[in-house]
RNA sequence: GGGCAGGUACCCAAGUGGCCAAAGGGGGCAGACUGUAAAUCUGCUGGCGUGAUGCCUUCGGAGGUUCGAAUCCUUCCCUGCCCA
């Protein structure tokens, strides 16, 4: 028993960041046949990408143990949304929305989760019902001064940035979800570590047993430099198309592949160490991206539509050819400016921007670089035209 | 409540009467090269116009001064700091 506790825990241990405490939680397997998992989740965008794929991932890992995921989403922080306008990370959203994002996410959180270990809870069922005076309660059992201890807060105060009183309660109502759903344990990126610790610190001072806290490293998204994140458009979905997913992967920087093996896929680690090694002594990161590209394809769609979509890719960027599918235009005009035909397809935004594109050598007419911006197109016949490296559309009369 | 400093394009940030569609950086896009939508280098990055020294819209909002305003004045809104 206790040989198998020490088992599962390394296995657990393996892609954690901070582990607040290991002792606590092999005490807790040794006690508890079911341990309650938390997990946040944030409704405000409808997709999950490859950065928060990790910790699920890691609650994946935990139900397969027998354990139990409890999914607060975070509706009531939503719902109120920011007053002050202006941050773009929360917006107000309705109870449609809401629901609507939900539908959304269940269908990709269960690409990955295993729905008979899930619990569903929202955080506004409890919080939109506390009395002022169970708030100041709450909000009494922590300091201004810890609260600054976040990194963010600090940061923002230190250069006279605005920080409001809302934003200074949502990691005390996050961390009173914990108390309500009595977490055993609660993950998140490693950015939520602090957060997570509000909760520890919450529920000791309301006599529980305090969660333990299990964080996973960030992703980078893949500009290479900052977190995945919606909001740096940096990131990759799970549920994009497999060639969109594959081209993403394709389009991290060399540095990263080794980061993606470990956090996004299943290698084991002895494998991971010797791509490493091949990468060291000079074999093609092409190659080894490729090969990363399959895994992460393979995890959410298909071995075969891993397949395909690396044979596209490289139909289309290695040998330059036109890739399979290609969407179509029924032009109505027969004689058009190149200049208004590019704007009138949705290939670029503005007439203004198609002669720059013109000029720089970016738009070809069946494969032909045109680069006189008063060029008249003749439709009578299929015409593709390519807009950059990946934009393709096949334009006919119609 | 009082004093002070600020609000500029997708973001950060310079500009303090005309040479401002507005420096610089980031991001984005395009090209070259390649091993790929990697790295690096180069260029572009408000819209419209037949190509440059043309027009229209944009420097928190609304008015005003001026031949001319991001820049000056009035007023309102917002943010930070200090004092109370």
């Amino acid at each position: 028993m206790v040989k198998d506790i020490i088992e599962i825990l390394s296995f657990l241990k393996r892609n954690v960041k901070d582990f607040l405490t290991e002792e606590e939680l092999k005490e807790k397997l040794l006690r508890k046949k079911v341990l309650r998992v938390k997990l946040g989740i944030d409704v405000t965008g409808p997709d999950i990408h490859l950065g928060f794929a990790v910790v699920l991932r890691k609650l994946r890992e935990f139900q397969d143990l027998g354990h139990t995921a409890c999914l607060v989403i975070g509706d009531f922080t939503a719902k109120i949304g920011d007053p002050s306008g202006r941050s773009k990370t929360r917006p107000k959203l309705s109870d449609e929305e809401i629901k609507e994002n939900m539908k959304k996410y269940e269908r990709q959180i269960f690409k990955i989760l295993d729905k008979k270990r899930t619990e569903f809870y929202y955080n506004s069922s409890w919080h939109s019902k506390l009395k002022g005076d169970e708030i100041i309660e709450i909000a009494s059992k922590y300091t201004v001064a810890r609260l600054l201890e976040r990194d963010d807060f600090m940061k923002r105060y230190k250069n006279n940035l605005p920080i409001y009183l809302h934003e200074f309660l949502y990691p005390l109502f996050q961390a009173y979800d914990s108390i309500m759903i009595k977490a055993d344990i609660e993950l998140g990126g490693e950015d939520q570590y602090w957060n997570l610790l509000v909760g520890r610190e919450l529920m000791k001072e309301f006599n529980l047993e305090p969660q333990i806290v299990m964080t996973m490293p960030l992703l980078i998204g893949t500009d290479g430099k900052l977190k995945m994140s919606k909001s740096y458009n940096n990131y990759i979905g799970i549920e994009e198309e497999p060639k969109e997913m594959f081209g993403k992967i394709m389009s991290i920087p060399d540095e990263l592949i080794i980061h993606y093996f470990q956090l996004c896929t299943n290698r084991r680690e002895e494998e991971i160490r010797e791509f490493e090694r091949k990468l060291k002594e000079g074999e093609n990161p092409r190659d080894l991206k490729a090969q990363l590209a399959k895994d992460i394809v393979t995890l959410y769609h298909s071995k075969e539509k891993a397949e395909e979509a690396e044979e596209e890719f490289n139909r289309v960027f290695k040998y330059k050819e036109l890739p399979t599918e290609i969407p179509v235009f029924y032009s109505k005009e027969r004689n058009i400016r190149l200049v208004d035909l590019l704007v009138d397809t949705n290939l670029l935004p503005s007439k203004s921007e198609a002669k720059r594109k013109i000029k720089e050598g970016g738009v070809y007419l069946n494969g032909e670089r045109i680069s006189d911006i008063d060029y008249q197109v003749i439709i009578n016949k299929e015409i593709v035209i390519k807009v950059g490296k990946r934009k393709f559309l096949k334009v006919l009369p119609g």
